[in-house]
DNA sequence: GTCACTGGGTCG
DNA sequence: CGACCCAGTGAC
């Protein structure tokens, strides 16, 4: 069925409410793995753009489908990344870069086989805000309305392919190539994070998120790794999460970050935030530091804040606590089953509520730097 | 010991 | 069955 929205949940005439959930349901819900053609034509793209996707296009890939990406590229604007390309050409997908600025900026996604062509028309770029939080329309065209218009993936792939543009293919035996010059690095210090993104997760812990907090050293409760189980809807908080597991055989995304817990003064320099692409697309936050310290219960707050790029405070706010209820009403999202709420804040407006100052970018390095000794 | 992984469970 | 929930094992 045909739909239109406007993420992130402002308006919604089909089952989804964001441009992540239409791309979901003609990729991976897709039946016909290893047949026909996906497409991803976008002016920006991200690493955590793909990052719910890239297996699902390796698995079609190998399985005898194909990917085929276009994306705008430039010298001189941020807008498509080394990382996203590298791993797109990784699981077999074929990429061209369209390098003209203001010019390749139209973001349409799709699927097409012998008998289908479905086609998403949006605004939102192959980013991490783009897919899920920004403020983007789109409409889902299903295949008896492409067909209707006369549609198809197949023409359009060859129609924009023979255009007088300046295209690049890059691939990944072939550093040399141009084409990745035209690509931006998104580990590249500096690149900084904008003032919009820096911004505050609040959420409520539940049993898991909590047991091995409040075990005692060696006990069983105490087994196994120490996670706060976040909803999949952060890909836009965290860095890109470009580092696959070494082991094991289900594809997991990580990144690691910077986190320092307020309450125990510690900055743990290796936290790890995974996604279990392979798995249960659980979203995990890796808080060991706060194993057995009794320092949080179930329906406790957890407040973590983005202050830069790789740098996040973390603090618990306790039920009884007196800035516990007026935090949990910014925690307006309802995610899984035990009543657990989500939200964001802009971190002024925490540093208002709480009135406290959240550490500057220079200060979290000092503390950085301080910790080596 | 620690924690990256595993792989179920559960409910709407 | 999707998306959090949960309880470990065993590699390191």
């Amino acid at each position: 069925m045909s739909e239109f929205l406007i993420q992130p949940e402002v308006y919604s005439t089909g089952r989804h409410q964001s441009l992540i959930g239409l791309l979901e349901d003609i990729w991976i819900k897709n039946n016909d793995l290893g047949k026909g053609t996906y497409y991803v034509l976008s002016g920006y793209g991200n690493y955590n753009g793909g990052v719910r996707f890239f297996s699902t296009f390796q698995r079609h890939i190998d399985e005898g489908g194909r990917v085929v990406s276009i994306f705008g590229a430039s010298t001189s604007q941020r807008q498509t990344s080394k990382q996203l390309v590298e791993r797109l050409l990784e699981c077999g997908c074929i990429v061209y870069l369209v390098n003209r600025k203001n010019i390749f900026h139209s973001k349409c996604y799709g699927y097409a086989s012998e008998n289908e062509d479905k086609l998403i028309v949006t605004s939102g770029n192959f980013t991490s805000r783009g897919i899920s939080n920004n403020v983007e329309a789109a409409v889902y065209l299903d295949t008896n309305f492409t067909h209707q218009i006369k549609f198809q993936w197949n023409n359009l792939e060859t129609a924009v392919l023979t255009q007088n543009w300046d295209i690049y293919t890059p691939t990944l035996t072939d550093p040399e190539n141009p084409a990745w010059q035209l690509l931006y690095d998104e580990h590249e210090s500096g690149i900084g994070i904008e003032e919009s993104q820096t911004v505050t997760m609040v959420m409520t812990l539940g049993h898991a998120d909590t047991v091995r907090i409040n075990a005692d050293p060696g006990t069983k409760e105490a087994r196994g790794s120490q996670y706060f189980w976040l909803s999949k809807n952060c890909y836009d908080f965290f860095p890109p999460l470009t580092i696959l597991n070494s082991r094991g055989y289900k594809t997991t995304n990580q990144c690691l970050i910077n986190l320092y817990y307020v309450d125990l003064k510690y900055v743990d320099k290796k936290t790890r935030v995974t996604f279990e692409a392979g798995n249960n697309v659980d979203f995990r936050l890796g808080t060991a530091r706060y194993r057995n310290t009794k320092l949080a219960q179930e329906n406790d707050l957890m407040v973590l804040s983005r202050i830069s790029e790789n740098n996040y405070e973390i603090r618990i706010i306790r039920k009884n606590s007196p800035k516990y209820n007026v935090l949990r009403q910014h925690a307006v999202d309802f995610i899984g089953h035990r009543g657990k709420r989500i939200g964001y804040i802009q971190n002024k407006r925490l540093e208002e509520i709480l009135e406290i100052q959240l550490l500057k970018k220079n200060e979290f390095e000092r503390l950085l730097s301080n910790q080596e000794h």
